[in-house]
DNA sequence: AGGCGCTTGTGAAGACGTGCACAAATCGCG
DNA sequence: CGCGATTTGTGCACGTCTTCACAAGCGCCT
């Protein structure tokens, strides 16, 4: 499940505040979930928890780690260390969560060479190079739109099978290959239509509203987080 | 929905290319998706094609720019302008798709003051006066966990009620608020799950796999892009 | 004008995710 | 040793999303 990162961070944070055991209730509070729903989850992965007691959390933490294969530290190649590529670069949050940036790339030679946070970029085309010094698992791309497509077909030729893409487009890639995509834009459209909504709501009941204001209303975005709280 | 803006962006760039009409069949190759699923998210939205013919690029950018709420161009407050803030304020991405950065804030004495895109960072306290001065729609958190939850009752406070989310963390906002978060760690554990899975599911066929290797695999992870394309 | 091919819009079936509510299990205490 | 408090694990029902398949509609060509 893709909640099971998000348990996995509320549970080191517990774990640094003292904790030994939680219950579903409570990690599901510290998670933002439904508790029945976590431990939905949790028994899905074949993970024992004591009734009467909870969960351990050491024990836990080790399991979920496993499952998401975090046992091994996995190398990241980042392709395009412009303006958002630095950002990335310099963020210490990867080495924490088991990740380490193992190789900075880009094509502008006027930025290779540069050094960033202790590493040295390197040129796109010494991909192959790279590869061959350690086996990269996951290749981060932060280029622009247009070399995209390009650079996903690089890191797939010298077996990369996992690609986080901060470009607004699609990729195609082979089967086996596994591609997410992260578009800060599409989040804040998705923010602007409910907002939009919101808008919609308050001031339609009060006027008649024209036959073009009358949208639906009724959609479902993928909640990230819903309202909680008092 | 929230692939609308997935649309969208295939409709600006089917549009730059010179089409004037698209089926659905070719509008859903751009955008990744089932072309069913677009026809019904198209028709949920009452938008009219013409059968036989397709859909007419101009009106339809026009049909979901309006359900998104993009007629008017909202306006985003920063707050948190480090390592990704910079990025962020100097991305010109939001700017093309409908959104203006209003303001940048920040808590550091010493980065109030600097100039960044021609807009100058503002203490954080600060935060009433420029909602004062324009209505701000969404507020974008790029600052540490730990006070990430504290900028957004800030936010809330000035009236607020959509906030994007960098940090790591559960934000408990007042109903009526929405919020959206991007963790790029999650993101990374996901496709890090992937390898794992792949990993295992071409070992264990030949050895006889111990107990502990032997995850459910029937994971199911809210997949932004699966593999396309031969 | 009529037929033909193409494309939309949608009904229905199935898969999937969610949340309630409760039985089973464990611990602590008398 | 037994009982109650507490918490997990899960059967079940419900709503949502997805996908197939096809009828209805539109334009074009003859
Ligand atoms: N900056 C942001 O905040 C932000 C936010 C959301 C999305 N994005 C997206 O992230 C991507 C990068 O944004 P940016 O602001 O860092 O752009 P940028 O122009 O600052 O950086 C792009 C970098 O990619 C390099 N590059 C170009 N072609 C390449 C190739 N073929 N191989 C390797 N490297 C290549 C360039 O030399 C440059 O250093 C863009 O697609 C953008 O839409 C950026
Ligand atoms: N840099 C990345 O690539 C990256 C990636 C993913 C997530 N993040 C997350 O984004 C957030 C910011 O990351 P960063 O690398 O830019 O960190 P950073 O330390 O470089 O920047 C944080 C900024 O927030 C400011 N700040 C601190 N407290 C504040 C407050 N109360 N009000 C206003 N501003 C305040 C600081 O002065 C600083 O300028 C972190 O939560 C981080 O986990 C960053």
């Amino acid at each position: 499940m893709a909640r099971l990162p998000e348990y996995l961070r509320a549970l080191h944070n517990l774990a640094e505040s003292g904790h030994e055991t939680v219950s579903s209730e409570g990690l599901s509070a510290a998670a933002g979930v439904n508790s029945a729903k976590l431990r939905k989850d949790l028994s899905h992965l074949g993970s024992y928890g004591t009734r009467g007691v909870g969960y351990d959390v050491a024990l836990l933490i080790e399991q979920i780690e496993f499952v998401l294969g975090l046992t091994q530290r996995r190398a990241v190649a980042l392709v395009g260390v412009g303006n958002l590529g630095h950002a990335l670069a310099g963020y210490d949050g990867f080495a924490s969560r088991g990740f380490r940036i193992a190789a900075l790339l880009d094509a502008d030679p006027s930025r290779v060479g540069e050094e960033i946070n202790g590493l040295v970029v390197r040129h796109v085309d010494d991909l192959p190079t790279v590869a061959a010094e350690e086996s990269l698992a996951i290749g981060v791309i932060a280029t622009p739109a247009a070399a995209a497509q390009q650079v996903a077909d690089q890191l797939v030729a010298v077996g990369v099978t996992s690609i986080l893409n901060f470009a607004p487009c699609v990729l195609s890639v082979p089967e086996g290959v596994d591609v997410r995509k992260v578009d800060l834009a599409i989040e804040l459209q998705i923010l602007s239509f409910h907002e939009h909504r919101k808008a919609s709501l308050t001031a339609l009941p009060a006027t008649g509203g024209s036959a073009l204001t009358a949208l639906p209303g009724g959609f479902a975005t993928t909640d990230t987080q819903e309202a909680i709280g008092t």
